[in-house]
DNA sequence: TCTGGGGTCCTCGGGCGT
DNA sequence: TCTGACGCCCGAGGACCC
């Protein structure tokens, strides 16, 4: 049997837990730069902001309607995450972090009998721990746990948060129910597609042929198929395994022209992209750099661009990977362009341990000795705080967040006042 | 003026060796 | 030596997720 835990409305949710006055009352969470929408209290879903909302565009609507509009506080959402994810590693051998807000438990030869009331232990648990609501759904496949945490979500009233498929009748009554478009793993073109040739619900899929689905869409959606009729084929993933790639990129304040300014970009993106590397144990063999202009000012002209440098060795150095990174910057860097977004993403990894040295050319052991003192001196003196010589220090390349709540959780300086 | 960031997996087609 | 069939590997692109 599995479980997927999700919390509801997560980063509305984590900004009220330090400011309960807020509870009852619309919530937006902003995007980086604070550009779109990315979280909605359900008071400011009841106003039609749909989600990836154009802030600008909505800003008469937020004021009119007393709006809280908050800039992502990530410092915020992380540690809130953590301490939901660490509550819930203690109900289950098993979980898998799947998102920020989202984990899956597996529960073996459990007592079906009980699982409401384990649900429930769950659910006060968190909440009383972290102020953090939840819901829950059960079943015997991930897929189906999906369903079933959409059904307790979406009537909360009837089923308290929590809905449990464990029969045959239950299962079929929610694949009627769900939409096919709300299907995990049905996205926007496949629900098309299926909607084209009369598939309006989980439960129609089901009902199509295996050998057509897997001949006609792919070895994915006959996966699915199988999930959702009941049949496992989707296991646990163990958390936090090494990742396969790692990006840092942002999109710019402003439109950006002067090569200087790129530079210092990517070098700071690559130097970041080296402290994830080294905080996994790993090593990247290829680094991918691209530049893009702003694809919505359409009175400009656009270009984009992205090249892979492979590395002749293998490593997580900041210093290194910048100076990979910069090297592949000159050769897609034109000048004559505005650009808006730029990125790094280190790719081809491998574990740190099983370093293959090369004939002629290896990652200078003395960075490693600098990195871990680099390292060592940001955990204890905030993020960022040592930094590459290129990095421009006498500017701060903050990003746009005008309403950012306090880091209430994780800075000293920030942590909430109780007044007797 | 202003439109996010970070991942995964699969398919397809070309190059290449047998 | 040439050719076709086949399988493997790899990169690009597309789909999906939060």
């Amino acid at each position: 049997m599995f479980a997927l835990v999700d919390c509801n409305n997560f980063y509305a949710s984590c900004e009220r837990v330090f400011r309960p006055d807020l509870n009852g009352k619309p919530i937006v969470v902003l995007s980086n730069n604070d550009g779109c929408v990315i979280a909605r209290s359900n008071e400011a879903k009841a106003f039609g902001i749909p989600m990836g909302a154009v802030a600008y565009q909505y800003e008469e609507l937020f004021t009119k309607n007393n709006i809280q509009v908050f800039s992502s506080n990530y410092a915020l959402y992380g540690d809130m995450s953590a301490r939901v994810m660490n509550l819930l590693s203690q109900f289950a051998p098993e979980i898998e972090v799947y998102s920020i807000d989202e984990a899956f438990l597996q529960f073996d030869k459990c007592d079906y009998i009980k699982l409401d009331e384990e649900a429930l232990k769950i659910k006060r648990v968190v909440s009383k721990s972290t102020g953090i609501p939840i819901s829950l759904g059960f079943a015997p496949t991930k897929t189906l746990a999906k369903a079933a945490n959409r059904i307790a979500k979406k009537f909360p009233e009837r089923t308290n948060g929590i809905h449990i498929i464990d029969t045959d009748e239950k299962r079929i009554k929610a694949l009627k129910w769900l939409a096919i478009e709300d299907v995990w793993g049905i996205g926007r073109r496949l629900s098309q597609r299926l909607r084209n040739i009369g598939v309006k619900t989980a439960f129609d899929f089901t009902q199509l042929n295996d050998d057509w689905v897997k001949k006609k869409m792919s070895i994915v959606e006959l996966r699915l198929k199988h999930e959702l009729e009941g049949k496992p084929t989707l296991s646990m993933l163990a958390t936090g395994a090494p990742k396969q790639n790692i990006a840092t990129t942002r999109s710019f304040d402003h439109n950006y022209k002067e090569l200087s300014i790129l530079q210092e970009r990517v070098s700071t993106f690559a130097s970041i992209c080296g402290e994830k590397l080294r905080k996994q144990k790993s090593c990247c063999n290829a680094i991918m750099i691209f530049l893009h202009t702003n694809g919505h000012r359409k009175d400009l002209p656009q270009y984009s661009q992205n090249i892979i440098i492979k590395t002749p060795f293998p490593t997580n150095s900041s210093i290194e990977i910048a100076e990979f990174a910069l090297a592949g910057l000159a050769k897609i860097y034109k000048d004559n362009y505005y650009y808006k977004k730029a990125g790094v993403v280190v790719m081809d990894i491998t574990p740190e341990s099983k370093k293959q040295f090369s004939l002629f050319a290896n990652s200078n052991p003395k960075h490693a000795v600098l990195m871990t003192a680099m390292d060592k001196l940001n955990r204890n003196m905030g993020n960022q705080k040592v930094k590459l010589a290129r990095h421009d220090l006498g500017r701060t390349w903050k990003m746009k967040q005008e309403r950012l709540s306090p880091r209430f959780s994780t800075n000293l300086k920030e942590i909430i006042t109780v007044m007797a």
